[in-house]
DNA sequence: TCTATCCGGAACTGCAGAGTTCCGTATATG
DNA sequence: CATATACGGAACTCTGCAGTTCCGGATAGA
């Protein structure tokens, strides 16, 4: 979309001689820029940085995005991808047991990560719409959604009640996530996040912290 | 403390003679410094910017701070003065009640400019813990303590049990908004605090949405 | 092997902002 | 009224980064 090379029939644009560009450069030049991203912030983050992480000169980068803010909205929409949805979502018999089975380390060192990128880019989302949206799509959403669907599943099964706001309910945790590591600045950790379950996600939907006690 | 003229003994540097130094000028420098922080970010601030919404020269600032970060640290720190809680703390006789009263524009607005700031300041605080500090006390603490404070009354008069976790549940409100105001974008207004209220922290708390019905 | 193309890297321009210096003016004190 | 000081504002230096240009070397196809 907004990299130089997807022209119009995303084809005959290759050279017939010579050498080719280097399709895996393209993400390492992505992901170099979301680890910058996440420790510097936008406005810290150097094209001279990408590059030099990338292992690439600044030239090559400018030669496939035609501006830092471009770099940047690609890199944001590729942490779509990167994304650990494609993993298994639990699927234990009950709400607490999904939620509490969604507690890994590799999904916890997920959600670090783009909150860090999320942080790096919070002063900028409110003048740049579509870096806003991107954000939200690439950060927010696929959390939210698997959130949404572990509660309708409680619903389906008779659980929980048909009446419980699942977009607000669903929200809960990222909230709270977000806020404990951001803005206090604490360790997101096992037990703060079993703490969120048992003392506000599953009471908000009507149901007591122990399962079956 | 980071002010220039708080030295040793606070007097005597005074001048016996001609102008003095008007105090009035601190603050109207550090509300402008707080107005364009909101706007613009951190990085997006200039000296410049913020001497002309004072009415002042870059000089007469620099006069007064030793740098943009001391500035800025002085500005954030004075938010807490400027805050709103040196109003009356609702107390209607029932959490819920106390809840919704805390719901008045005036506090709406002075969260989201607060929220504002936040957002502004988010990519420089996990590399400027002082920084950190100063905006956690000034603008997540004192919303945090209302909620404190309205959950220990609901406890010693016996509305919800000395079990629940206050700690936790007072920074969901300020959580759940910071959330839906700079990530997700949406306007904080009545219908969203109320959801909030009896949607997530009553149930949290072991109170029915409706108090009596 | 030849050649068109891409690569990393370095040197370059242009600009914007932090911080400084200076000046003519305003003002409170004596 | 005289004087010492603070003021607003403009001009200045210096630094860092976005974006550009150029080059010698690497590489894949013909």
């Amino acid at each position: 979309m907004t990299q130089l090379d997807s022209d119009q029939k995303a084809a005959d644009d290759a050279p017939k001689l010579g050498r080719r560009r280097d399709p895996a450069k393209d993400q390492q030049i992505l992901d170099a820029a979301v680890d910058v991203l996440a420790e510097t912030g936008f406005d810290g983050m150097t094209i001279d940085m990408v590059a030099a992480r990338a292992g690439a000169g600044k030239a090559t980068v400018y030669r496939r995005w035609a501006s830092k803010n471009e770099l940047v909205l690609d890199a944001v929409a590729c942490l779509k991808k990167t994304d650990l949805d494609s993993m298994p979502i639990p699927d234990t018999g009950t709400l607490r047991g999904d939620l509490v089975a969604m507690i890994r380390p590799p999904t916890i060192d997920d959600a670090e990560r783009k909150l860090k990128v999320m942080a790096g880019l919070a002063s900028m989302l409110s003048s740049a719409p579509d870096l806003a949206e991107a954000a939200n799509e690439a950060i927010v959403e696929p959390r939210a959604r698997i959130n949404r669907m572990l509660l309708n599943r409680a619903v389906e099964r008779g659980e929980i009640s048909a009446d419980v706001d699942i977009q607000l309910v669903s929200l809960i945790s990222p909230s709270m996530v977000a806020y404990h590591s951001l803005i206090q600045r604490k360790p997101v950790d096992r037990e703060f996040l079993i703490t969120v379950i048992d003392g506000v996600i599953l009471p908000a939907v009507g149901l007591r912290p122990a399962p079956a006690r």
